[in-house]
DNA sequence: GTCTATAGAAGGATAGAC
DNA sequence: GTCTATCCTTCTATAGAC
């Protein structure tokens, strides 16, 4: 028992989750220091002494949680399995994960587009040019068989994050206007029903569409 | 020429020109009342003359915003022309509004998941209920060929969707990623682009995926 | 390392003159 | 309607005791 109780964790730990819930809740200007010395069951001296100040400690949550964002994305596609494997695999465990996390979406797009000093760390995790490279080099066969050029990896990509990622950035719009998945439960059913719908509907699309 | 002059319209009107811009590209918590005033070209005041409080200037910018957004979308799908035509009308019409407002998505998305008060003005732009009975009834013969049931146009109006918002929202996403597209001219290309590729890799999906 | 107390600045809002 | 001056609260950050 020479550790400490891993319920709470040390000092620096809870200041990080704590920060970490508020911030992705509020964001960066609406997050507040005392309510993250409150749910840290410290007080605002203290996280000043961790994290030096305010901004310093969004950027060190910050970083962490585009780690845990796109970290499950990239190593998928560096695996040595067929394409299509890739997208099935993709498409579950981003939307469980997702679903485990599913503010996670809004709060890192627009703290991108707000906060210019937080993009710095998105280059470091992701080598976009050489997934893009893998992907096309390993499966360059099939594609082609698809009509997908090099030139169209953008358009496929930026597709098939979006199945994952888009409902969850618009949930709250989405829980609005559809009565049919108003709450949780029903949403979370509806994402894991669109595993099979995204990935039927890109395999059909690629295989029939125009090229 | 009793008129005042139109270019800077009246004080009112510059306020909430002024305040659309700050609010939408500071969001509600970063949006500065000092900034709106300078922008506006008065003093602080005169902004609490006008419009009482930030909150009410705020939701009298937001409500504009939703409805310029939702406006075009259901617009669309209530004329009287084939399913078809009606995405690819959709698809040219949404991605040249989101061109001219390219900020808007993440804005509106990110205040609707943190300003829960902002919500109430959603269900009167939108009737989606309507929407939807509109879109399956005027098209069911089609939509039943594609093996479309009732309870998966969620699905299928999310995926539609998703194709226009989800580049913008993600946008800096995008930027730091790809160098491809970089910069707006190459992305505003993109997206002209990504007009036709929507268009085709949706109606090859529906014809062909597993029903 | 952790706390209390407080400095110092910024922001929303109002009073009151013109 | 519009301005200047100012109030009051909130927030980040630090000083200093333990």
């Amino acid at each position: 028992m020479s550790k400490s109780d891993p319920a709470d964790g040390n000092t620096q730990e809870r200041i990080f989750e704590a920060a970490s819930a508020v911030f992705e809740e509020k964001g960066y200007t609406g997050a507040r220091m005392q309510e993250i010395a409150d749910r840290a069951g410290i007080n605002k001296a203290l996280l000043h002494y961790y994290f030096r100040t305010k901004e310093q400690l969004f950027k060190a949550v910050f970083q962490v949680m585009l780690k845990k964002m796109f970290q499950k994305i990239t190593s998928i596609f560096a695996e040595e399995i067929p394409f299509k494997e890739k997208i099935k695999r993709f498409l579950d465990d981003h939307i469980e994960f997702l679903i485990k996390n599913p503010k996670l979406p809004i709060f890192l797009l627009n703290e991108l587009s707000q906060n210019p000093s937080v993009s710095e760390g998105l280059k470091e995790i992701v080598n976009y040019d050489e997934l893009r490279e893998l992907i096309y080099s390993k499966h360059a066969k099939e594609l082609k068989g698809y009509g997908i050029k090099k030139s169209d990896m953008p358009q496929l990509m930026v597709t098939v994050v979006s199945f994952s990622i888009f409902p969850f950035a618009a949930r709250d719009m989405i829980r609005l206007m559809m009565p049919e998945i108003e709450d949780n439960k029903k949403f979370n059913a509806y994402m894991r029903e669109r595993k099979d719908f995204a990935s039927d509907f890109i395999f059909s699309a690629l295989k029939h569409r125009k090229k």
